[in-house]
DNA sequence: AATGAATGAGAATTCATTCAT
DNA sequence: GATGAATGAATTCTCATTCAT
């Protein structure tokens, strides 16, 4: 039916024109941060009108918010199949963690400036921000407890508070790749200093145990 | 001399008026967040007039810078003393280690409520500010780097990239105390959430060597 | 096409917003002068936002900058045909001369109000007022200047400092249609005040040569 | 007596501190202008305290206004002498012309910035300034026209509308020094522009009458 | 009397959101 | 549905004047 047809066209250019509308917000608030964006930025650089924003977002809040899902979604999306395998051994569980590591970090960098200002000014646009960005920090926190809890349990990680640890490993990793986005660790590739995060978070940098004194542990 | 007397007197009254605002300013902008304070509400708290702030500070920008200068100035304050006595063994450097974190997370905690405002919304604030709160990570993170070095050199720590895990550590621990702030961990008690942290960082989460190779599954 | 016929429409109405805005400002400043003058009480007057006159005015020295370009381009544009034919003799001077003070009086008559504040303000609002007020000035004592170098030259104007004189003139037209205006001749119809003023730049007020010299006192 | 001798002191200290005031508002309105000039610039200037402005002078206002007073009186204090005797022919009249201006200009020339400012911005500072100032022209055009009434009945002036012609002589004058001062006269000497003006005013630009048709005048 | 800190009314300007076309 | 002009509440900041010391 030519209705039908005509329909479904419509909800389309609906969507598409939605999607250039985010994607010119994540250019904007990207390059100036939010606060410092205004609506007739986004819809300059989206070329359409001021009032059509209005039509597709109720505020300039919720496209933060949509940009900031958005994210989410893709960052969580990486952990999807991960679950389905466990590591069966340290060696494992050590490239899953970078592996899984990695990919956070490579979506992040996909949209390098976007994160930075989402993961910065979250906090500073409103309370749901902040709870949500903390939402993603614990659902990952947890993603990485149950992996260690398992590792706990079949002998390849020593017993410790778990909640307290992958909370450690978490807020480590984050900031480790935040500041590495910041450009505070020029020299470095990125495989490298996951690699040396994650090794540190194995082994800490004590002395192995049995050095120092006498044998006990 | 009266003249000599007054000026003394005014220089103080001064200082003080100062302080009121500074002091008035930290309780608003805690309660609220920078952006969404106004200058008007922080005089209303300081019981001056709108103009008596302006004498003080050039704008609302200023006085929040005031405020993060006054708490880094606490924070680093910290650590004068510290250089002195270098840990002789592990133990004195876990020892060590938990008390600096704990200096630093009670000063934190006395203003609680701003210390949040200052690091989440720093960055968003402000290019300076981004980089003036990068530095105090920075500042930490090399004197952290200077303690591992020793430990290091002198045995008690595994030879790693100490630029890393020195960087790795500090975002740690900043990550931890924003999140106790925060009331993540409502049944931890501060102490025993740095004390869990730190003997991660010793040991790592990895199982004792010699241990994880095995076939175990 | 609709929207081409729609485009027009959009900037005709956009274009008289700007003339009512531009109307209001000077029934305003007119009746209150410039400094006194908020931009609040323009736009009440012209019957729009306050955020509305920003969309056409970077500011409100623009909108006194605009009213002084469009009060400029009146009075110079009244001299636009009478280059063409130059006065052959002593009376087709004359009778130019009074024609064309009177046409510069009756443009100031019309916007009387506003004129003596355009005057009268302009050089202090801003230096930049101030050089396109004198500008206007020194076009008209260079058109002055111009028709007295044709005069001297054909024999009907007597040899003499036509810069000086021809500047002269015009400070003196200038302050008599000021001093018309402002009311402090109120017997004297302002023909009858030009008609004066010329016939006093014509002969000056000096007894005819060759009477003086004598004896009588 | 001490006391009576005290007190004298006192007033002359008084006075003496009022004219320092004056003097530095002198300067910086010069400088600046009456609007841009801040209450606390003058005083600054002066080195007095920002309260003791207000012990000598109601109000901003009031200092422009003493200012002006100041200068009012030293202009027309240039003509007290000149109406003792009155001049017996056109020699005389010339040279006394000359003479009057040429003190004016001097006494303008002394304080030119602020002069400037004065006649520039008074009328712009409120309506009482106007009149005030308009008042100076119309007590100098009152003079200049009781002289030349006696030129014209000494034979020595072509009997004119003297109302007419003395003001337009006066707002010619006026026009021309202020064009002297704003620097559009760069070669002439101010001396010879006068010169300039008052043979002018009395011979006009036209031709000498005869020269064109008949001999009848 | 002198000082300069304190004041707050007042003015300009911005920009998210609405609305007429 | 799309557009962009219009809006005005909200906010910052200034500076003449007052007032405590």
């Amino acid at each position: 039916m030519t209705t039908e047809f005509r329909r479904q066209a419509d909800r389309q250019r609906k969507e598409r024109r939605r999607e250039v509308l985010l994607d010119a917000a994540a250019v904007v608030i990207g390059r100036q941060g939010y606060h410092r964006t205004l609506v007739s930025e986004i819809v300059a650089e989206a070329g359409s009108g001021q009032g059509t924003f209005y039509r597709y977002f109720r505020d300039k809040r919720e496209v933060f918010d949509a940009l900031l899902d958005r994210f989410v979604e893709t960052v969580l999306g990486q952990f999807s199949e991960m679950s389905v395998n466990l590591p069966r051994n340290a060696r494992e569980y050590r490239d899953a963690s970078v592996a899984a590591i990695q990919r956070i970090a490579a979506a992040a960098e996909r949209d390098r400036a976007l994160v930075r200002r989402l993961v910065q000014e979250g906090p500073a646009v409103d309370a749901a921000f902040e709870r949500k960005l903390a939402g993603v920090q614990d659902r990952l926190a947890g993603l990485a407890q149950f992996y260690l809890d398992h590792a706990v349990r079949s002998g390849f990680a020593r017993p410790c508070n778990t909640a307290v640890v992958s909370r450690a490993v978490i807020g480590m990793a984050f900031a480790g790749v935040q500041q590495w986005m910041d450009g505070r660790y020029e020299e470095l590739p990125l495989e490298r200093l996951i690699e040396e995060m994650v090794d540190f978070a194995f082994h800490g940098f004590g002395a192995p145990v049995g050095d120092g004194g006498g044998g006990a542990s």
